[in-house]
DNA sequence: GTGAGGCCGTTATGTTATAACGCATTGCTA
DNA sequence: TAGCAATGCGTTATAACATAACGGCCTCAC
């Protein structure tokens, strides 16, 4: 894979509606339950490649009369993230829907995230980062995250206006 | 280097005043200046290897008088992370002391948390974590974290009581 | 000695996140 | 079919993390 999913320009629809079927059989299957709530809290947060913060995510959603209070937005992000549909940006405090969906739960993510356009691509890890050095102080890593900063293709200097 | 430091047992006195005496030394030669408060912030935050957030650093700062608003806080560790000193640990709104001090500002750093007991362990991060993924997505990275969570050698199933 | 800049005290507020309680629905199961 | 457990969501309140903005003081260069 050399396209980290989420700069280059692609079927955006496309991009969507295949994350919501994959979500929705992936529900199905491990009889979770993808509420209409949580469904479109997912739907919202596929249309773009951005991050959104949880109160931009409610804001959203109370537009529309699904609900208005933070734990409402809360809930459907604590559940979306566990089913391993939607990523937590640490050094944003924000949430992205999963590029990957089908490459499972828990699957190594390292992110790539644009400080001009906000845009954050998500990279499969190739190979558990830290892994060597983790080893050599006998830590048992659970869980990694790798989140870069810096500029996307379309942001760098030598791209068009 | 197999001892990303932190974890193993260790001279820990040594290991607090060799990091006050090199930020010395590197404030020095920067022209930046090394209050008593912010020299006491970084000598608290080296006290353990855990992190410690914003308002605990506050917490002990105001119990020794030397201011107990935010912003104190804030402004120290800003300064701090500037220069080096300290690193944020993004997963748990912490901060830590660096542990590699002689690497130089700005080195990547890698974190294992450990989930139990709460320290920190700081690698030098082997290689830059994503490079290759990046270049794939025309991706100019500035900056990456890379963390952890997991359990430490002690807090591990087999480990002594 | 005066002006510029850095540091800190302070007030106020903004942003992110969770605890805890209660009601409604679903789907058992006795 | 009555009762019960589990789950989802509405709601109130509050906790935890972070910053904007103003003003005073000190130091240093000129």
């Amino acid at each position: 894979m050399s396209d980290p999913t989420g700069f280059a320009p692609h079927d955006h629809r496309a991009c969507v509606s295949s994350a919501l079927a994959a979500a929705e059989a992936a529900c199905a299957e491990r009889g979770a339950r993808l509420t209409p709530l949580r469904r479109r809290a997912l739907e919202i947060l596929l249309e773009s490649h951005k991050a959104l913060g949880a109160y931009d995510l409610l804001e959203r959603l109370a537009a529309e009369g699904l609900g208005d209070k933070p734990p409402v937005a809360y809930r459907a992000l604590n559940f979306l993230t566990e089913q391993g549909f939607v990523h937590r940006i640490e050094r944003l405090n924000a949430y992205v829907a999963c590029a990957h969906p089908e490459a499972g739960e828990g699957h190594g993510a390292a992110f790539l995230i644009c400080r001009d356009c906000g845009r954050v691509a998500e990279a499969l890890a190739s190979e558990a980062p830290l892994a060597a050095d983790a080893r050599g102080a006998g830590f048992a890593v659970e869980d990694a995250v790798v989140e870069a900063r810096g500029l996307c293709p379309q942001c760098q200097p030598g791209s068009r206006p």
